[in-house]
DNA sequence: AATGAATGAGGATTCATTCAT
DNA sequence: AATGAATGAATCCTCATTCAT
């Protein structure tokens, strides 16, 4: 009528991204089930409708999010790591950044381990893709490992990066809760130290190995501070 | 009208045991929100309101459906455990008998990881209780361990136990999909030797020299950037 | 089993008893619809069968409970009812004590007023009877005042029964919703003031003379139209 | 599947009123408890979740409803009133409108009675506003009847106004529960009397004031038929 | 491309009342 | 007389998704 239909056009790669912006502070908020498309839609500055337009479902929308989650730690990730040299260093990098992606998303990890990860259609997806290149970095690293001899070579390097991710997630559970924090600090370096040397008492030599190596996590720690100098 | 009030009285426990049976099977086939309270009525051969006699709601009859699925486990662990000596030996057998859990009943595993351990409440619940005292023969063996000199003693307890369930969770999700098996036997053996000799090769003699090298390196090369500050 | 079973026998009489105290207990704090039989047995001490031993049904439990409410009003009032003399003195007396009434238990009022009063079958009721004996004495008031010529013999007692328990309702529906209260002693005499004296100003020797005035004029017009048809 | 959607788009008001008008009849017909949504959507010709797009839930679609119904009567009786002089003739005319609404819908009228008055929130709602309006115009009358010396100033005007609506009320009971006829003509014509006079006997001036008063309402109420010819 | 009204399936839960024991 | 387990009907409301405009 007399009321003015005020249409903003913008350009599909904006209102995608508002969306997905929108989606992720709502997700974040209220998890899968409690959020509802019409408020991701009106923080979103759209209608309901137009969500259908750039996203298939709800389901979809959510492992968007995720997916460009995914995406961003890797991209992030990526250059600190090549500057990281050394199996041990490299995989203490890896085990700290993931402590601190869940430790600053609780909310996106715990949908993702909750509702995406249990999904069926999961290996299908996108996201199972970048999962499986964000955790493979474990994986190549253990071949490396195995190559330079520095890692035994009977280790599955798939059950190592499971047991890496697996033991960090259940470690974080509480936190996920919202019941409690932990200090990925402390946690990376004691994580790595049981994954690589295990749990058995061994002579001498390896307690030598075992100092010479919390020496060089203390030099790789201050590495970055020395060169930014 | 002309239906018949046929009224069967049984006892409690079995009522409740009726219901409890009717409610895994219909949990474990359909999944929490698929499940629905009119079915596991019919199947426990009661009416709907009868349920809420015995259960306060839905999800009090999943955490209670979950805990007698631990009490089982535990109970029927207990005298096995009991009678395999060696911390190895142990560890292996709960290891085992974890992965034969979640094989075994794959559907109720992903219950508790999906919809029970999220919960904000889980930790006041029954089954936290429960899951931390199955989770805590763990620890324990590695006190033990400890104690008897075969475990080195600046490992955290807690975080072993992480690690290990962590690591058969994070394997098993793909069966929990039902996307293909696993071996226990073998992935027990696996897992019980990386844990327990960790990544490490064991004869390091050079790779020591080697390190001690490179630290020296790193300090000289930090020296600068100390002295600048 | 082993368990005694603990059945107190009480008199009839005093079961009854302790099961209405109980209902109008929770009847008053909950209302009807929110109060639920079980607490009412739980807080008598007895089961929730056995109410139906000595009430018909909820409703009927709730009848009882007003009934007797009322007979202790009546029984109350009686005595020093009895004491007062004079029409306008017992007016004011029963309009003060019907106001005390609904000020001390307001609860219970609402619950007469909000499903008792409207029900169907009300005018069967015990408590209807109860009723209208307890409002009837304004009508014998208002009788008695017009045989010793202090009240006109031309308004209708039920009317001014009405009138003032109408009055009364009305001015305290917003106590009832818990808004404020109200001050007995200064509304008893205003209404008792109003009810007997009326709007109108004493002196009307020459709005009278006025209105015969208009009066004439509203005939003459009149006369034309009565004409016409 | 072979169910055609068949989306019939009407303006928002028309579906809004349409709606509204399923309720008021079912509402009227059934009682607020009795009446159940899927009725008023069949009615409506809607589908029940169609309801909450323009109405918050049951309880405030019946609120909605009722405020209709005021403001139809309000503005009903706002030009006649108007056209109605004199103080008794218009506080009459009030008194008989008010008792020809509760005759023509006394199913609506014990909603509001029963149901939302008693609401505790009843005193934040459109509704009591518009009530109040409703009412407000026997306070104002009684206000300008003190200015232009009609009325003793010592009354108080709410006390007036919960006179009489109070009076109708309670008189009306009966007939709510349909149990009975009243007659609006007589009962106006009894209740303004009463409410203008009081009991109390007085002395002749009275009686011919009274007398009067009689005369000038035949006249009132036969005006708008003279007028109408 | 955007709108946003309409769809419509879907299910847990309550609780007064009964009646076998 | 007392118990209390069993009954089972009954319904409001949500919200992802569609599609006419």
């Amino acid at each position: 009528m007399a009321t003015k239909r005020r249409v903003s056009r913008l350009s599909p790669e904006r209102r995608r991204a508002d969306i997905m912006t929108a989606a992720r502070e709502v997700f974040s908020e209220k998890g899968f089930n409690e959020a509802v498309m019409s408020e991701i839609a009106e923080r979103a500055g759209v209608v309901e409708g137009s969500i259908y337009r750039y996203f298939k479902n709800k389901r979809d929308l959510l492992f968007c999010v995720s997916e460009s989650w995914f995406e961003e730690m890797i991209s992030t990730d990526e250059p600190t790591l090549a500057a990281v040299t050394g199996t041990w260093n490299r995989l203490r990098f890896i085990i700290h950044r993931h402590l601190m992606a869940i430790k600053t998303h609780p909310d996106l990890s715990r949908l993702v381990f909750q509702h995406l990860r249990p999904d069926p259609e999961y290996r299908k997806t996108k996201l199972f893709a970048l999962n499986k290149a964000y955790t493979n970095r474990v994986v190549e690293l253990v071949r490396e490992g195995v190559e330079n001899g520095e890692i035994r070579p009977d280790v599955s390097p798939s059950l190592v990066r499971d047991m890496i991710f697996g033991a960090i997630e259940h470690r974080t559970w509480a936190y996920l809760r919202n019941e409690g924090g932990y200090d990925p600090d402390t946690l990376a370096d004691q994580l790595t130290d049981l994954v690589s040397f295990g749990l058995r008492k061994k002579d001498q030599t390896d307690e030598i190995a075992r100092a010479v190596e919390m020496l060089e996590g203390a030099i790789a720690r201050l590495q970055p501070a020395a060169g930014a100098s």
